[in-house]
DNA sequence: AACCCCCCCAACCGCCATCTG
DNA sequence: ACAGATGGCGGTTGGGGGGGT
């Protein structure tokens, strides 16, 4: 059995998120850090406007997460990217969040969003297995048609799936660098670590509700210019 | 213009791992 | 040591929008 829901759900509101739902948030957040998902809701509703934040605390981390982090990077996913994401899919697998842990700026939610839409269909179009990586439908080899089968792979290789040939070079590199695995998984701590300590470096300099204001970002402040224009020119 | 279909993606759900008292 | 609480993750869903008829 799993665990019990986050929390009471009678009263509490689903459904997409309103911008003064995502001010009080952010504004929370941004001022006070993250100690405990469960309770964001409600001192966001005491922060601001006396008014309770009517949703659970799960459903807060996720918007902070998907959406308001100001680090977030924004619009479509660049060749470098997918390329990269179809490279370390091929290695971790669904781990969405060891994958994103790669790709500064993406979400888990957004990789495997884009992963379903897009880059599955693209591997199939280019015959390859999007869950194996692998070519498919390529005959089996048996002893007797193994030569043919070769020459089958040889063609399919060099005529139809470059980016396959390109997966094959990555998978070698990997295997030449051994503990590859390991700097991965360090790496991917590091980003981690930084991601925490760059959550505590935030420093709100303005009013955060509908003006514009500054926040310092690993010592890199940027100009975020309010709700009013949500969701476009969210940095 | 109206309807239908498909795609995209934000949000939810359920489970597992870890934390805490 | 244990049970409940919490955080985090991956799978899934459904509503909105765009394109086609």
């Amino acid at each position: 059995m799993g665990r019990q829901p986050c929390c009471e759900k009678v009263g509490l509101k689903r459904g997409p998120w309103t911008m003064e739902e995502d001010s009080k948030l952010m504004s929370f957040i941004l001022n006070n850090g993250i100690q405990c998902w469960r309770l964001v809701p409600k001192l966001a509703g005491i922060y601001i406007h006396i008014l309770c934040l009517m949703r659970c605390g799960k459903s807060c981390r996720l918007r902070w997460i998907n959406y308001l982090r100001p680090d977030l990077k924004r619009g479509a996913f660049s060749e470098e990217e997918e390329d990269m994401i179809i490279e370390l899919h091929s290695r971790l697998g669904n781990r969405w969040s060891k994958i994103a842990a790669h790709l500064p700026g993406r979400t888990d939610n957004e990789i495997k969003n884009h992963w379903n839409t897009r880059i599955k269909k693209k591997l199939k179009l280019l015959g390859l297995d999007p869950i194996t990586h692998n070519p498919i439908n390529l005959p089996k080899s048996s002893t007797e048609t193994e030569e043919i089968n070769n020459h089958e792979k040889l063609d399919f290789q060099e005529n139809i799936s470059p980016d396959y040939q390109m997966l094959q070079k990555s998978e070698e590199a990997l295997l030449i660098c051994g503990s590859n695995q390991d700097k991965n998984d360090q790496s991917s701590s590091c980003i981690e670590m930084e991601s925490s300590i760059m959550l505590q470096n935030i420093e709100p300099l303005g009013n955060i509700s509908m003006e514009p204001f500054q926040i310092n970002w690993m010592d890199n402040p940027f100009i975020w210019d309010g709700f009013s224009t949500f969701g476009e020119s969210f940095p």
